[in-house]
DNA sequence: ACGGGGGCCTGGCGGC
DNA sequence: TGCCGCCAGGCCCCCG
């Protein structure tokens, strides 16, 4: 479930603990994530400078040395700070040992991934094929309008697309669409410039305000320090299927589109 | 090339 | 009370 808010608040959080320190040991209990976890992990990590960390979509890259280790959340991972010695329980599958703590990764679902690749990681087959980042220069009304002509899916699974938009997944998407007041259904490619201005200022909006929130409440999202994020008590639509409208008062709907819960007003959407 | 759907995996919940 | 089926999320892969 962790979205773009979600790392980029991971993001922010590890930045002054890691920067310029070095991980002592790691421990890796379980290496069935979406990718096996490589023993390369455990022999080239410890004892290598942090030099940054960076986002990328919902991957985080982890700069040490000249290569690079890459984690993504999927839908149930999480990254905490815990003291040396406490107990992993269930699903912690890989422990990240630095002076007395440990940043421990737990993942019930495994859908995640844990990969140290050579380089920067940005040749990374999984990094390379990334659409551009929405909260980036070059992602406006204009690219959007350009990008889905001839597309002729609804606008909702064409802003979850990774390959063409990084960091919207199923919250967001349905938010974003709400706050533009274009209905998730709409087929992306008819979508005038106008209002893919309005989606592309929204798209934005949401994201920021996601992560000056600290990241969505939703599901199994906690923060490295334990802490929920507050996004999800201010959802417009997502996970409100008859609740009112905030705006307007009529029941928020529920479809499903391209096999995902969507939600959105049929009134202040059109 | 494009779009839809299934699979991965587990925990939590509703229904019987 | 217990069990069973369904659902959630992100991403990859396969099919038409």
């Amino acid at each position: 479930m962790p979205e773009l808010p979600e790392v980029e608040s991971l993001r922010l959080s590890l930045e002054p603990r890691l920067e310029g320190r070095s991980f002592d040991r790691i421990i890796v209990r379980e290496r069935r994530l979406r990718q096996s976890v490589p023993v390369s992990l455990e022999t080239e990590l410890p004892g290598r400078r942090i030099d940054a960390i960076a986002r990328r979509g919902k991957y985080l890259l982890i700069h040490a040395g000249a290569d690079t280790l890459l984690i993504h959340l999927g839908m149930s991972g999480s990254l905490r700070w815990q003291a040396l010695g406490s107990a992993p329980r269930r699903h912690d599958h890989v422990d990240f040992v630095l002076g007395g703590e440990v940043l421990r990764y737990h993942d019930p679902r495994r859908f995640g991934l844990i990969a140290w690749c050579p380089g920067t990681g940005t040749d990374h087959p999984l990094i390379a094929s990334l659409g551009p980042e929405p909260l980036e220069p070059g992602f406006d009304g204009a690219w959007l309008h350009r990008m889905s002509r001839g597309r002729r899916l609804a606008i909702k699974a064409l802003l979850m697309d990774s390959h063409w938009l990084v960091g919207v997944g199923n919250i967001y998407a349905s938010e974003s669409l709400f706050r533009a007041r274009i209905r998730p259904t709409t087929v992306a490619g008819r979508l005038s410039l106008a209002r893919c201005a309005r989606l592309a200022e929204a798209v934005r909006d949401v994201l920021a305000e996601a992560i000056a929130a600290g990241g969505s409440t939703l599901r199994d999202y906690v923060g490295s320090d334990g802490t929920p994020g507050h996004f999800q008590k201010g959802a417009s639509v997502y996970g409100r299927a008859g609740e009112p409208c905030r705006v307007c008062g009529t029941a928020i709907r529920q479809i499903r589109l391209a096999g995902r819960a969507s939600y959105w007003c049929p009134h202040c959407q059109r």
